[in-house]
DNA sequence: CGCACTGCTTGCACTTTGCAATTATATGTG
DNA sequence: CACATATAATTGCAAAGTGCAAGCAGTGCG
């Protein structure tokens, strides 16, 4: 009857693990800014992040904006969808080539996304005001090469990273 | 016809916007390990949070792991539900208020947390390995603050948040 | 033209989630 | 002691979200 070792056997502790801890802070800023603009406005999570990128790339096409915030074509497409039935963004077909959609922020659109990262600015300085000056730098430039490390794990999946940490 | 300002007024960039630079690097990670402890065990993304709980706190109740695993108490339950039927984990009433339960992970859990967590770490691994020492230490310290001023912001609510912006 | 390809959308089954109601237990009160 | 009230956890069900096969333009090449 020895089967409560009561620590775990790897050191993995679920609140000093890297990626949770990221994950942590992000839900929890992320949560009143979901409830702002699901309730204020009746937009999705996609949604806002589609509006984000529109409201600063005119006449994207939906690749590019899936690419731009992390989002497969198909919640892109729904994405739109809602955003037009809001009538925050307009899809015509694209310029040139005619299957590239040109989606483009709408005036009541960009007047939304405006109240919205309002309260995404507040939060952030909230977040950026427990730091000092170099902290925020560091942070920054952190991220950037966290950010490229993730996407090369994302991209090579969990058999060759298990491969990898067996034979280092 | 002015309608489009390329820029967005507000000076939120989704690309730059500390938030969502964190939420993309965890999303980024957790999508492989997600992956890998789905295929392999059936496992949930509760399900995984919370037997890494139990990993190392034995005997644990619903709101104890909710809270250690920012849970609510429906996915918790619904989690534990997953675990006993997989047979990682065993729920007894509570020794002394029985409307507790007593939550312990079994062998087999701990075997396949182990075999997850080593995933988990050597992410983490691949990450650390791209800071050095002194950014790790200023990350560490950094996170802890934002943890705090995450449920702080959490728990003020959009309302709260965009009146403190207003009359700061 | 016809055929293959590309970007995007839609329909449909499946899963997850949010919330009301329920069960089981404990505790305080007349 | 019986009863009302409170709390921890679970369950059922509707609503929302997701993944994927198939479909629909539109393009370009032989």
């Amino acid at each position: 009857m020895k089967q409560a070792a009561p620590a775990a056997d790897d050191g993995l502790r679920l609140s000093t693990w890297l990626p949770y801890r990221l994950f942590l802070v992000a839900a929890q800023v992320a949560r009143p800014l979901e409830s702002f603009y699901s309730e204020t406005f009746g937009l999705s999570q996609a949604g806002w992040r589609i509006l984000a990128v529109i409201a600063e790339r005119d006449a994207a096409n939906a690749s590019e904006i899936g690419r731009a915030c992390a989002l497969d074509p198909f919640a892109v497409s729904r994405g739109i969808g809602q955003l037009a039935e809001l009538g925050f963004a307009v899809r015509r077909p694209g310029k040139t080539d005619r299957r590239f959609a040109a989606v483009s922020i709408t005036r009541s659109g960009r007047t939304a996304f405006n109240r919205i990262a309002a309260l995404g600015s507040a939060i952030e300085a909230r977040l950026l005001a427990r730091l000092t000056e170099s902290e925020r730098t560091t942070l920054d430039s952190a991220l950037t090469r966290l950010e490229g490390e993730g996407a090369r794990i994302d991209a090579a999946g969990w058999r060759a990273l298990l491969d990898d940490a067996a034979a280092p």
